[in-house]
DNA sequence: AGCCACCTGTAAACACTGTTAACTCGGTCC
DNA sequence: GGACCGAGTTAACAGTGTTTACAGGTGGCT
């Protein structure tokens, strides 16, 4: 009898619900089947409707986008906390297997999030200050960079020469190292201010290349032979990716 | 007077031409696009006549992706043409610099080829043997390995440790080291046996995992920060690139 | 010549798609 | 009671991939 409708519940309920059922499709059969009529068969109600929650199918994707950064985001978190607390390096190969293996569980949520050329997608204008954000993607990177922060706050790392650093690229990673160390103080890491160098900067950029190559090659099947089993390759890699910036001792 | 009606001309030109526009309405205006009935106005017809030539819309994108790495080949043969022929790391560098400079004019063409989770779309069976074959992928990937055996043939490689490579992936790499040899040896270029060993193949993977990695970052916009002039960034890497693989000299 | 098969195209239709407009129903507030 | 508003409906439009049945020209065979 306390049968409760659709209009009851509250709004963001039916929103999250969407959402939720979008991204069933998108999982169960690619994003071609993202359909307006399909999510609202699913609800029990019709495509239209929808229109009451999200301007258009794009803006729907693009909050799908944010839900499954969040999500990734949330799993990533669980992997660290099976780590222990002060085991930096323990994080970080965390951080990236859990990356790998989100990204071959998800192919789909990852080709949508990682490698979509539409870049309008994955914006946001902050209305106050007109700066532009990822939102939920920087939810995905911080945790990303937190493992660093504490890896950097724990290890002498290898540093390559900062001269070796392109001219260029200095504003860059100056104005990213100043968002870096904002993230990594509200987190309450200590940091030595000279730990984070341009080098150091420069060298999680690195990384990010290799780890990002190395699971969107696997995601897509684009080695350049056919990997019977690509876990050891992917280990190697980070075995090497941890001995190139000093840390030879992690397994 | 001659004026020669679609009938007329041979059955291939008209194959060639529905994949032209299908390939600049991908350019043009995006993946979603590429339809039927847009392709179709173009040549004057109408959409139904196309499946005289192309079982159905995948099948078609199939045949269109195989273009585009026809076309890739094409462009990177003539960047290697500009380079001297005895100059086997320019050779190198010009096949990285020319596929990163496709791929950021193409973005399109990029990620339907290289950045799309369809495994299916890019291996066709070959009748007689029943092997998997992913054609004109072997086009560009054969560009590429091409120049990486004319680099072995004239340098000395700094080589990792053959015991690093991992246990399990060295059936791959024998493997993957047979298919090198003959397409190396076919294109007539002498190359001492042991100069072929695991440790390089393992190399060249490691290659282009960071090469890629790169590529895609940057035509998906998702390096960890905004760099406002990417090409140093890249160009950095490729020193170090070579500078890993022993080849400090190379500019 | 006649005929028949084949090839290439068409028009019509079907079941979809995103999106808009007009409308209805239920609840809330004055 | 009446005005308003939010959430949903139906109907419709233009466009999609795809199938079916049909038309017209071409070439070869008897």
């Amino acid at each position: 009898m306390t049968e409760t409708t659709r209009r009851d519940r509250p709004r963001a309920d039916t929103e999250r619900e969407i959402r939720q059922q979008a991204r069933r499709l998108l999982v169960e059969q690619g994003r071609e089947a993202v359909t307006l009529r399909a999510i609202a068969r699913e609800l029990g109600i019709t495509a239209p409707a929808l229109y009451r929650y999200y301007d258009s199918r794009e803006d729907l994707l693009r909050r799908v986008i944010d839900d499954i950064c969040v999500d990734l985001g949330a799993e990533l978190t669980a992997d660290i906390g099976q780590i222990d607390e002060h085991d930096a390096v323990g994080g970080v190969l965390a951080v990236c297997r859990g990356f790998r293996r989100w990204a071959l569980a998800h192919p789909q949520e990852f080709t949508l999030v990682f490698a979509s050329p539409d870049d309008s997608a994955h914006c946001v204008v902050d209305d106050s200050t007109g700066k532009m954000l990822r939102p939920a993607k920087d939810q995905f990177g911080r945790i990303f960079l937190n493992m660093a922060g504490k890896l950097l706050a724990a290890h002498e790392l290898l540093l390559p020469d900062e001269e070796h650093v392109p001219e260029e690229l200095r504003g860059d990673l100056i104005a990213f190292r100043g968002t870096l160390l904002a993230q990594i103080k509200q987190e309450g890491i200590e940091l030595p201010e000279q730990a984070l160098n341009l080098s150091v900067v420069y060298l999680m950029l690195q990384f990010w290349v290799r780890l990002y190559g190395q699971v969107a090659l696997e995601v897509f099947g684009r080695f350049p032979f056919a990997v019977t089993n690509p876990e050891p390759l992917f280990e190697s890699m980070l075995t090497q990716l941890l001995d190139d910036i000093g840390l030879a001792d992690a397994a």
